[in-house]
DNA sequence: AACGTATCTTTACACTGTAAAGTTAAAGGA
DNA sequence: TCCTTTAACTTTACAGTGTAAAGATACGTT
């Protein structure tokens, strides 16, 4: 806890990653110009984090609670209890995190290799779930399914808010950032399927 | 056209980095490891593509129109010709194709930097995305909604597809690649939220 | 005060993409 | 046929990357 050359470099150094990662992109993000960032030298996060991988995996952490946050406030500002009014809520909280933090949202989503098997980030990733799920369940449960009937309707709900957000951010990364005036858009009312299909 | 030392290193290298691709995943793969399975130097690869983004980018393009065979082939073997039963058809090829040749799928739906303003890939992703409204288009068509509607109608229906797509592969990339017997995942009948919403 | 240890730096190495120059083979014209 | 030009590679070189190992330094503890 004591002040050594720099205090609390690991924090510094997932501060610094962050901001490169928001410059750079995931795929111009390097461990050395996270130490360079943070003003160290390009071997010092070795030692709070095993590797790039390390660093990369304590950042998903952060990402993860940030995401869980931004849908439990969302809920909690909602005033019915309705369920479905919630969900679509928690819904566009979900789109909305992933255009606020595009980086963060994809850090998690993505491919990008990550200690899978890290306690923090098990942990993180549980909570999320256990967040979307807890919300979605009010939605479905009075109707009467069977188990595996609402375990493929919550599926399908978020396959769309999450196709939704990543198709685009697609766009968002090729077509230019404001093609849509980032962080104001507004997913489709769910219920607009239920009329159609 | 004539018989140099290889003949076609171009497709060659091509089909090499589709090999390493599915072996190592595509943080894996490099332009070396392609250059050096197709047995020739390291740097032969950057006089057919520029650059490693090049050879990626040329390879997406082979992934799009794979993807876009496999959507038309499964939309003509349906033999309603109900729009509704027609599009479920296409989600699930839409779904299969992912599993099938999850490398490629995401070498195309993510944020792996490519040349964008490729023609060719411009084309064939353009064919693609043909493909698919034109398979919507007629589920909506005779229900008399607003231009805006249809929009967020199948903006919404090709985000449940996609989300599932990605949330399968998801999980496939943390749990192992058999947690679901690949390639025989059903995607649930999308009349589902009809009833449910 | 002195030792041990955590924290960082220095050095080193294997690997990457890519540029540049050298080499070889095919192609085309006199 | 010979010569030139050009395309298809190889060789060499260099900057950048992750990461391991050893050296230096300041802190905490006894």
């Amino acid at each position: 806890m004591g002040e050594y050359h720099h205090g609390d470099l690991a924090n510094a150094l997932l501060q610094s990653a962050r901001a490169v990662l928001n410059e750079k992109g995931i795929h111009g993000l390097s461990l050395r110009a996270c130490a360079s960032h943070a003003g160290v030298s390009h071997a010092a996060p070795t030692h709070h984090f095993k590797s790039l991988r390390g660093l990369l995996t304590e950042l998903a952490v952060i990402a993860y609670d940030e995401f869980t946050l931004a849908l439990q406030t969302r809920f909690q500002q909602v005033l019915t209890e309705e369920p479905q009014v919630r969900l679509q809520e928690v819904c566009q909280a979900y789109v909305d995190f992933a255009l606020k933090e595009p980086k963060l949202f994809e850090l998690i989503f993505s491919s990008i290799p990550l200690d899978h098997d890290n306690p923090s980030l098990l942990e993180s990733g549980a909570k999320a779930y256990q967040q979307l799920t807890g919300i979605v369940h009010p939605v479905f449960d009075a109707k009467g399914l069977s188990e595996d009937k609402r375990e493929q309707a919550e599926a399908l709900i978020w396959s769309i808010v999450h196709g939704y957000a990543n198709l685009l951010l697609n766009e968002q990364g090729r077509y230019g950032a404001d093609c849509k005036e980032a962080s104001n858009v507004k997913l489709p009312n769910l219920s607009l399927l239920g009329e159609l299909l």
